[in-house]
DNA sequence: CATGAGGACCAACATATGTTTCAGTATCTA
DNA sequence: TAGATACTGAAACATATGTTGGTCCTCATG
C-alpha cells in the first residue's frame, strides 16, 4: 500500500505539470472518485453523438479522438497518451463531435461531471488547471490544421513525430530519444490526412537519411536536430511549463 | 443614453446564447471594465510569441487566426466574427502560438486578465460560460483539422461555407440566405491550405451548380440542402443551443 | 487624369500525392 | 500445422491540386 495510489499519482504529475496546485488542490484532486477500467485495444471509449455524464483520464495505452468524414475516410484528429485527460470537454458540450477509440489496451479512469463540477466549485484553482489543460488540446489541434493544411508530407510527418516524441517525454516515456510506440502506418496516414502508401514512402526517407529508426513499435530519433528541422517543429505550442526539448518561449 | 450599452449587449447577448445566465451573472459581466478601439484592416492584433495581459472581444468585423509555416504558407486557423471572443485562451497560457489579424476594419473591445480572473472567482457560472466557449472553439478546430486533412477541395470549400453561413446566423448577421462576406479568394484559399487558382475553379463550380452567388463580398446560399450536401456539413460540433440551420443534435 | 495595387478569372503545364496491385513477414488462432 | 489477418514495402500508373504567367477589372491615390 502506498501512500499515495498510483492513479491519482499519475493524475497529480500530469495536472501540476500544467498549472501549479497548493495542497489543498492536491487533496481534493485525491478525493475524487474514480472508476478503473481496462479496455481492449480497437474499441470506441466514446462515439460521435453520445452524451457522456462522466469524464475520463488515460493511465496507460494510446487512444485517439477521430471523426469520418462523408467520403468515409477516417481523420485522426489527435492522439491521447498516458497521462491525457481526453474528453474535458464533455462536462461543458453535451453532444460529442467526435469518437475516442483505443489503439493499444488501455487503462481509463472514470470520473463522473457531478463531483467534478463541485471540486471546480469548491477549488477554481483545480477548475482553472482544467481548463488550461483544455486549452493546451486547443493549441495542438490549431497545430494540426497548420499540419496538415499547410505542410507537405515529408514534414507533416515529422512534424508529428516530433510532437509525439515531446509529449511522451513530458511523461516520462522516452529514454535516449527511444520509446514504445505503438503507431500503424495506417493510423500515421489517418492522422496526417495521407495515403498508407505515401506515409510509407516518407518514412523509408527519414530512415535512409538516418532520422529515425522504427521497427516493431519501437521508435527512435537518431537525429532529433534534423528531425526538427524537418517537421519545421517548434514545441510552443504545446506550452510546456519545462521541456528537455527546445522550444522558443515559455 | 441607453439602459444598456451596445457593447455589452452583444456581449451578453452571444454569453447567453453559449451558456444560462442569471441576473447576478449578467450584471457582473457588464460591470466589467472594457477598452473600445478601432482597429483598421490587415493589422495584427496579436501576434504569436506575444504575452498579452488582456482578451479582446470582436464588436464589429472579421478577423482570423493564423500561423505562418516554415515553407511560408500562412494557414489560417479560424475566422473570427462579431460575437467572438477570440483570445480567452491568453488567460490560462501565457504565450500566444498564433497571430490575430484583422482582414476589415474591426471594432475590438479589450477587458484585464485580473478583473476578468476576479469575475470567475466570484461567479464560477460565468467561468463556465467562457470556458464552453473555448472548448466551442476546440471543437471548430477539430472540425477544421478533418475539412482540411480529409475533404476533397471541392467538399472543403463548401463546408467552410456552411460553417460561415452559420455562425453569422448565429449572431443575426443573414437575412434570406445572404451574408456580406467580406473573404478574398486568398484568404479562403489559406483557410482551406488550397492555392488561389484551385479555389477560384471551385467556387466557379459552385456558382455553375446555382448552390451560391457571390459578388463583391455580398454572399448569397442559393440552394442550402445542395450545399450543405456539398459540403458533408453538420452543424453538431458548432454546439449552438438553438439554430435555424438543421443539425442532428442539441 | 495617370498610375499602381489588389483581386477575380483563366489556360497550360508540372508535380505531389492517391490508387491499385502484389509480395513478403509476422502474429494469432483454429 | 495450416490458414487467416494485419502490417510493411514497393512498383506502376492515375489524378487532384499547385505553379506560372497572363488578362481584365476596380479602386485608391498622387
Amino acid at each position: 500500500m502506498r501512500p499515495q495510489p498510483p492513479i491519482a499519482d499519475l493524475f497529480l504529475r500530469k495536472l501540476d505539470s500544467i498549472h501549479a496546485l497548493d495542497d489543498g488542490d492536491r487533496e481534493a484532486v485525491n478525493g475524487l472518485p474514480l472508476q478503473i477500467t481496462e479496455i481492449r485495444a480497437d474499441q470506441d471509449i466514446l462515439r460521435e453523438g453520445d452524451r457522456p455524464s462522466r469524464s475520463c483520464f488515460l493511465l496507460s495505452g494510446l487512444a485517439c479522438w477521430s471523426k469520418v468524414t462523408g467520403n468515409g475516410k477516417r481523420q485522426i484528429l489527435s492522439f491521447q497518451i498516458p497521462g491525457d485527460l481526453p474528453d474535458m470537454q464533455s462536462i461543458h458540450l453535451a453532444t460529442l463531435d467526435s469518437t475516442l477509440t483505443t489503439l493499444t489496451p488501455c487503462r481509463v479512469a472514470f470520473v463522473q461531471h457531478e463531483p467534478l463540477r463541485e471540486l471546480f466549485l469548491r477549488r477554481p484553482n483545480v477548475a482553472g488547471a482544467f481548463w488550461r489543460m483544455t486549452l493546451i488540446d486547443a493549441a495542438i489541434f490549431r497545430e494540426w490544421v497548420a499540419n496538415v493544411g499547410s505542410r507537405q508530407a515529408y514534414h507533416r510527418v515529422s512534424h508529428l513525430l516530433c510532437e509525439l516524441v515531446v509529449r511522451y517525454d513530458a511523461v516520462g516515456l522516452v529514454s535516449d530519444y527511444s520509446l514504445e510506440l505503438p503507431v500503424t502506418q495506417t493510423e500515421l496516414a489517418d492522422a496526417t490526412g495521407l495515403s498508407t502508401v505515401h506515409v510509407n514512402r516518407t518514412l523509408k526517407t527519414l530512415r535512409q537519411q538516418k532520422l529515425i529508426h522504427w521497427q516493431d513499435s519501437r521508435f527512435q530519433v537518431l537525429d532529433w536536430t534534423e528531425l526538427r528541422l524537418a517537421g519545421d517543429f517548434d514545441a510552443t505550442y504545446l506550452h510546456q511549463r519545462k521541456s528537455s526539448f527546445q522550444s522558443r518561449a515559455e
